[in-house]
DNA sequence: TGATTATCCTATTAAATCTATAGGATAGAT
DNA sequence: ATCTATCCTATAGATTTAATAGGATAATCA
């Protein structure tokens, strides 16, 4: 299951992306326009500004807004910081690697063989996918729709 | 992240899978020399017997067996009694879909349209492998390696 | 028939993780 | 100065996961 947290944090991403300018938007108006408790998207902001994918201005006027482009933020990175690893066992994981301490042989498991290939295909939809691109089909969607 | 329930269950039935013979294997056999919790163990293989993939037997020789060819067990089945859903948010799961409480409208939400990706990804992955394949994957690494 | 064996089943505990909030500190704008 | 909005740490509450306890049930075999 995704976290709250990676969900949230996804919806304040697009909704920062959406806007042209890249002027502060203050967190009171992505917490409620997207229907996210105020208090807890302002740790989600906080840790995506501290992992280089927000800016934030402090004071009258402040808030937070993207400091890179919309097409160059990729969801593998933004789904390592914000849920971890992308790989559903530590023993398969890229960036989070951990030895499972009940597995003797790893090539000899069967878990281990079929969750590498689960992590590469989900890989392959994270690696395709910019933060642009998750707008863009949206965008398509709802001009389908009305 | 793959629950350990998810994780030995899978290693329990590859055991079992592996042996020619479908006769009953003991509890205590498949948790020790898997390095499953036995009592753990017992639990999930109860809920692997009454979802169809085992059978048993009670008493002296007594213990679990599959009741199904490997190559008709698939990994979708598999995971879904186990694990629960494929996809990682309620709002796009096919077997146990649940609309989400802050989202207005499906087709607009980013994290929506980005996790159908994911779960059809994961999807093509469980449905291409049996439980007969993932143990010949097994069988062709550890020739290679010895 | 009675002892032994192994699964059956429910309940419960312990631990970990996730979600959310509290409350004050800091810094910028006017 | 005052107001505003982020910064930051700590912590509470809820949920889920992992594991265990302990006895009931049924099959085997002497």
């Amino acid at each position: 299951m995704l976290s709250k947290k990676t969900k949230y944090g996804l919806k304040a991403l697009a909704f920062l992306a959406k806007k042209e300018l890249r002027e502060p938007v203050q967190i009171a108006e992505i917490a409620s326009k997207e229907n996210i408790p105020q208090k807890f998207l302002e740790s989600i902001l906080l840790s995506l500004r501290k992992t280089g994918f927000l800016g934030s201005k402090k004071g009258k006027g402040g808030g937070y807004y993207l400091i890179k482009n919309p097409s160059e933020i990729q969801m593998t990175s933004v789904i390592r910081v914000l849920e971890g690893p992308i790989a559903m066992v530590p023993c398969v994981s890229l960036n989070f690697y951990e030895k499972c301490d009940d597995c003797p042989d790893e090539n000899a498991c069967v878990v281990h063989n079929l969750m590498i290939q689960v992590r590469d295909s989900a890989l392959s939809v994270y690696r395709k996918n910019t933060l642009a691109d998750i707008i863009a089909d949206t965008k398509i969607v709802k001009s389908k729709g009305s």
